[in-house]
DNA sequence: AAATCGGGGCC
DNA sequence: GGCCCAGATTT
């Protein structure tokens, strides 16, 4: 009753259509309501059925979801509707096991889906909803280890009503996101206050416990060696992108003059490479290229230290002993020793 | 169990 | 500048 109360007019409320709830929920992933609006209404108006995102153009979906992140969601959401119009559907069906085997669909977005469209009775569980149940409950520790997510997974399928789960759970993340807030949680409006130990506690600050993130030591500059035999290049840490076998340039010609095309293709002359290495060319946004490059039987190491153009052909003088402190992921500083000291030079 | 994928909002 | 957000997928 809350909920009818206080829930906010959201487009994806409009009605019970399922290929809607479909995409809101989608682009909800990671990402704030707010944010999600304006893009909802320019996708479900360019594409207003399963049907029609079934035939879309992959780079014109892409396009509209510039800004939004996560670009495999797109891609996944594509897959999904043409999967499902080549088994005869024309919307996602009321069938659990069928739709959670989709692309994209996780445990989340199928009961997410489900249960707004149809009322099936699957719980849901992401990140108001967790809160709130971790403070109702009192749960300790951080909620995403592995036994605390059971714990939940369990709460949620066990506070789950016969009927109308569709209407509870959105009123949970309701309650999460306007009531049950990270900081500054309204507790003297909320209907659960007498019943929330965190509240009757006192301890809304304490709940959820975020996990302590790992130290950083700060970087003013980053680049990357990558070596291939006795080949080594040094390549500097483009503006935008992050750590991983990736990295975009800016569209048309680079300071020397030659496209950045034509860079990538020396990138890959400069190691030695022919068929180990396949590119992957997208458009993200109208200014930015991006090359996926599979470094297949390379080696990559990251350092500090600031350089002052894009590409270094045949640098082999980095010395290694500047990778000190950075917190590499496990991936990174396997590589990072297993190149080792091929690096050092003069 | 851990790493990866991102961009925007907010304190 | 660090943390958070209607997670899924891969290893």
């Amino acid at each position: 009753m809350w909920f009818e109360l206080r829930a906010r007019p959201l487009p994806w409320r409009e009605n019970r259509d399922a290929y809607r709830i479909w995409i809101s929920e989608v682009m909800l992933q990671q990402t704030q309501v707010a944010t999600v609006i304006p893009y909802f209404h320019r996708f479900v108006e360019r594409y207003r059925s399963l049907l029609e995102l079934a035939d879309a153009d992959e780079h014109e979906v892409l396009q509209l979801w510039e800004g939004l992140g996560y670009y495999r969601r797109a891609r996944d959401l594509l897959k999904a509707a043409g999967q499902l119009r080549d088994a005869g559907f024309d919307t996602i069906p009321n069938d659990e096991d069928l739709v959670r085997a989709l692309p994209g669909f996780g445990r989340y977005t199928t009961n997410a889906v489900l249960s707004q469209a149809y009322d099936a009775r699957l719980p849901i569980l992401e990140a108001n909803s967790t809160r709130l149940l971790c403070r109702l409950f009192g749960i300790d520790g951080d909620p995403k280890i592995t036994a605390n997510q059971r714990r939940l997974w369990h709460l949620a399928e066990l506070l789950l009503p016969r009927n109308k789960s569709g209407a509870f759970n959105q009123s949970l993340m309701e309650l999460g996101a306007l009531v049950c807030k990270p900081t500054a949680p309204a507790c003297s409006e909320c209907p659960l206050k007498r019943r929330c130990v965190a509240c009757l506690q006192g301890r809304q600050a304490e709940i959820p416990q975020h996990s302590k993130s790992a130290a950083m030591t700060k970087l003013s500059e980053v680049a990357v060696v990558i070596t291939n035999g006795d080949r080594v290049l040094l390549v500097q840490r483009p503006p935008i992108g992050r750590w991983a076998n990736l990295w975009e340039f800016p569209h048309g010609p680079n300071s020397d003059g030659e496209t950045h095309e034509l860079a990538a293709a020396r990138l890959l002359e400069v190691l030695g490479i022919r068929g180990a290495v396949e590119t992957e060319i997208t458009t993200l946004r109208h200014s930015v290229t991006r090359y996926r490059i599979t470094l297949t039987g390379l080696h990559i190491a990251y350092l500090n230290g600031t350089l002052d153009s894009t590409l270094y052909p045949n640098h082999a003088w980095v010395q290694l002993a500047e990778l000190t402190n950075y917190p590499l992921s496990a991936p990174q500083r396997r590589l990072a020793e297993a190149l080792g000291g091929a690096c050092h030079g003069p």
